[in-house]
DNA sequence: ACAAAAGTGTTTTGTCTACACCCATGT
DNA sequence: ACATGGGTGTAGACAAAACACTTTTGT
């Protein structure tokens, strides 16, 4: 057992005050006092599709560290709650989305899609103190807009390129800093999960309203993937899915041109075979 | 906004302790009472192929609560360290394997791969205190035999439907009693992702020693997936997808029959095409 | 009439599967 | 000689890409 001394208590050179054992599990009782104070929180990857892009939500920072740059929507686990019902409750809070029962099946309650992302504890994440961040991700169909504490001006959909860019300008002058704390990696993170996952599973529909065509659920894979389809073969692959789609019998014209078919999402959540992303 | 009162100090009901604020992060400062305490630790599930099943490695538990019962092994994350450094360290002293540094491809340094696999925090998941525990997976070639603690009854390698059996007995008479904690279900979750894993990844040799033949990486795929695959197929499948293999040179015949080719892990992590795992 | 978007059919090209068959060693 | 695992060839099933073509609306 390299670089290990005894059965317990490392850690008494960083002043004595925890007791970092390898094998808290063996039977360490509850001592507010033995453990590293660590504040657990919940950051939020909210994407959409807004004018054939991949937008996310941001807020405005309000206060130091990174005063007035943008960050994603998060905030504290509560000492009651479950790490998923405290990212429901803040997107809730953010959007006023309702997370989609995953009892109901298929999804057309019109609720957002929302999964454990990843887990973000660098030490020196937040200048101020340790806090170790469980990142989710949520998808949501697209919204009338933000409305984020009655402030119009803190909270906002941005194209993710645009938060992603280190360097220049926005499309409307916004500046374009860095995302706060490690932000920008969290949202690569969660972007680079929604593009691989709508590849396997029934996941873009999440991106839909509860009726769609398949035309609109095409453009919302070229919105997430940043490539043309073909439409023809599109079409042939998500109908010929068994389970992915299914027809409510209705046509919409709201695209313009020949009526379509809407469909709703059906109830397979794993797509055999899968979408295929073309090549690079 | 939903639910949602005031631009900050919800949470005030539930005895005013804690202020946990839906905006953390627009600038609350460092004030060790104005948030809730968790306690963070990281949780391993670590799976090798031992005689053609697969394999993860359980602690026996000393202590209450779940004493004598069978459990992953994990500790604390210490103040200075990243989740990663701490779970690396935890392997380390439970198994003596290095992690394979990302930044010396191909893994030919017999380290083991190590990466996030999700966080567990149910309030009542631990029952002396708030626990968030940020579970990783860990794969590794095949070992001589844990040494944990130096007490050799204390540490072993488990077929992981044997851990994961709720009822009955193991192979030898072990009980098979289910594991501490939430761990069934973190082990359940690190083997659902190393059997998608290895289809679309180069994942599968890290279970290999350095150099392997093709045959016990496809006796890794049969393992892991608990399916039979066609030899011929196989051969020619793996060889062919580009940057998955590189060949030694050498021979070997420790497997009985003709001499087989040496392979070491080529570059690639991403095998395209993948490999197909077969229908149910 | 024309544009625009929805769908269908067909050809070509490639990949997966199943299995016949040969190769090189140990006993 | 024969068992054992390693490796190649090949034919049929099947899926994907490319694209010609028809359908049904709005203007």
């Amino acid at each position: 057992m390299p670089g290990r001394s005894g059965p317990a208590i490392d850690g008494a050179d960083e002043g004595g005050v925890y007791r970092q054992e390898d094998d808290y599990d063996r039977g360490m009782p509850y001592d507010p006092s033995a453990y590293p104070p660590f504040a657990v929180t919940v950051d939020l990857v909210v994407l959409t599709v807004r004018r054939h892009s991949l937008c996310a939500l941001a807020v405005r920072r309000g206060e130091s560290p990174f005063q007035g740059r943008w960050a994603l929507p998060g905030g504290f686990v509560r000492p009651d709650e479950d790490l998923t019902q405290a990212a429901a409750r803040e997107l809730s809070e953010e959007t006023g989305l309702r997370v989609h029962d995953p009892d109901v099946v298929p999804a057309q309650d019109n609720g957002a899609h929302l999964e454990q992302l990843a887990t973000y504890g660098d030490p020196k994440r937040d200048p101020r103190m340790r806090v170790v961040s469980v990142a989710h991700l949520a998808l949501a169909p697209d919204l009338p807009a933000p409305k984020a504490g009655g402030d119009a001006n803190s909270a906002r959909w941005a194209p993710v390129e645009e938060l992603l860019r280190q360097d220049g300008y926005g499309r409307d002058g916004e500046q374009a800093a860095p995302l706060a704390f490690d932000h920008a990696q969290i949202l690569a993170d969660g972007v680079e999960r929604a593009r691989s996952k709508i590849e396997y599973s029934s996941l873009a529909t999440a991106f839909c309203p509860t009726e769609f065509t398949v035309g609109e659920l095409r453009r919302v894979y070229e919105a997430v993937w940043g490539v043309a389809l073909d439409p023809r073969n599109f079409h042939r692959k998500v109908t010929g899915t068994p389970g992915f789609l299914v027809p409510t019998g209705g046509t919409t014209t709201r695209q313009g041109g020949r009526p379509a078919q809407l469909f709703r999402a059906g109830g397979a959540t794993l797509l055999n075979p899968p979408m295929l992303r073309p090549e690079v």
